[in-house]
DNA sequence: AATCATCGCAACCGCCAACAA
DNA sequence: TTTGTTGGCGGTTGCGATGAT
């Protein structure tokens, strides 16, 4: 299987490319483009099966390609997108511009491993090592630890680094709340007679570095869970954490995956499970309710739509806007990308805030802009100062059910994490349950 | 200087999903 | 519906370069 029929039809050479090989496959692709790869190397007069050229290019003749050693801050941001990510090569890749996926792999393997386990972090779980070895006294490494690698708890090596630097002011505790909610408004064949509950997620940010606990889901921890790179088409459902911003969940993503990260015993590790995150071929309409400006809500025919709102209890918004939320401290994608796109818009009245349909609108442009920026990062990243992204953010969320309501709130005693985990892990199973048939 | 070990990189392998016939 | 082809991805291997003994 994986060497294709293609390699078996003739004598192809393998290994190294020549110069002149490279030189050929360069020119060809140069004047003809790709194409279909298959077609490539016989056009080219190459000895190679399509999809060895194909690797070379990728990874070595590309144009675009950003050649030398990684920086510190592209070496920061692989491990802050592999502790939510995992080894997804790719779409680490998509978000550092010039970089393949075979060379961040090769990095985190031959380099970033070393260095995390001289800091007694372990590469694949993100946790400290006497952490991680006490979790595997107690249980056993389970089948599906390899959803438990690619969703860890988030980069504890960088709240180990942050901590280091635990002198940083601090900075009032926020809070926030996503109430999240169906619209009854669902007239697609994955109908739901009964409306499920509105859901508040409160994230909560702590600018005391003191605070944050070696397993602590920040704010940086979901970002990475938004590949926009990946976008697909077709949502059901979306979410926005910002009325201006809108997330959709693939609804074709298979329950039994997002059981699974239920499973798992980490807060974030649910976030996989949407890691197809889709932007929304159609623009949502966005409204903001006159008696609470924080709240958002869109409407798109034919789609579940989540209500989103936010606010925070110290009444205000961390980024003086109602309309928005700041999920992220310094340096955050939040902060400089993603959870910014809202302020994009700064010239409409926040209550109105209303993202218009495609067809004909002078927004469409920014929208698409939106749409189209790779995850924003990919862009943004070479032009802002990259930071490390330690944050703060000192959620030991859970989730309360409360009649129709759900909330996952910040525990003002802050239990133990585990127990808050698991409060999160069995309510989120309920959710799952719940939307079973969505998902 | 010779040998061995380690490292980093490039390429291959095996699998999967999408698509077309 | 089945089968074959192709593109893509992540894991693994092979090999040259480098350093240590």
């Amino acid at each position: 299987m994986g060497r294709h029929s293609c390699c078996y039809k003739q004598k192809l050479r393998k290994g190294l490319w020549s110069p002149e090989e490279d030189e050929k496959l360069l020119r060809h692709i140069t004047k003809y483009g790709h194409g279909c790869w298959s077609s490539v190397p016989k056009q080219a007069g190459l000895q190679r099966c399509g999809k060895s050229c194909r690797l070379r290019w990728i990874n070595y003749l590309r144009p675009d390609l950003k050649r030398g050693a990684f920086s510190q801050q592209e070496e920061n941001l692989i491990i802050e997108l592999h502790a939510v990510l995992g080894n997804r090569w790719s779409q680490i890749a998509a978000q550092l511009p010039g970089r393949t996926d075979n060379e961040i792999k090769n990095l985190w393997n031959s380099c970033i491993k070393k260095k995390l386990r001289q800091k007694g972090i372990d590469p694949n779980t993100h946790k400290p090592l006497t952490e991680v070895n006490e979790n595997e006294k107690e249980k056993p490494p389970t089948i599906s630890n390899k959803h438990n690698e690619k969703a860890s708890a988030g980069s504890n090596e960088l709240n180990h680094i942050e901590a280091e630097n635990s002198k940083e002011p601090s900075m009032a505790a926020e809070r926030h709340l996503l109430e999240v909610s169906f619209s009854p408004k669902i007239n697609n064949s994955n109908d739901m007679t009964t409306p499920p509950p509105t859901q508040e997620f409160f994230i909560d940010r702590f600018g005391t570095s003191h605070e944050s606990s070696t397993s602590s889901c920040r704010p940086s921890d979901l970002v990475g869970y938004f590949p926009f790179q990946q976008l697909s088409y077709g949502p059901n459902i979306s979410l926005s954490v910002n009325p201006n911003t809108t997330l959709c969940f693939n609804p074709n993503s298979r329950s039994s995956d997002m059981i699974s990260e239920f499973n798992s015993n980490m807060m974030p590790t649910v976030f996989p499970s949407i890691s197809n995150l889709i932007l929304p071929p159609l623009k949502p309409s966005v409204s903001l309710p006159p008696d609470n400006p924080s709240i958002g809500s869109f409407d798109i025919n034919g789609v579940q739509n989540w209500e989103v709102s936010s606010f925070s209890n110290n009444g205000s918004s961390s980024n003086g806007s109602s309309s928005g939320i700041e999920l992220q401290s310094n340096g955050s994608f939040f902060e400089n990308n993603a959870f910014s796109w809202g302020q994009a818009d700064s010239g409409k009245s926040e209550k109105e805030a209303e993202i218009h349909p495609l067809e004909g609108d002078p927004e469409d442009n920014k929208w698409s802009d939106y749409l189209q920026t790779p995850f924003l990062m990919g862009t943004t990243i070479q032009n802002h100062n990259l930071q490390p992204m330690y944050s703060e953010v000192k959620p030991e969320a859970h989730f309360t059910t409360n009649g129709s309501s759900t909330v996952w709130q910040q525990n003002q005693q802050q239990p133990p994490l585990q127990a808050a985990a698991d409060t999160y892990t069995k309510d989120l199973h309920r959710l799952a349950v719940h939307f079973g048939q969505t998902f």
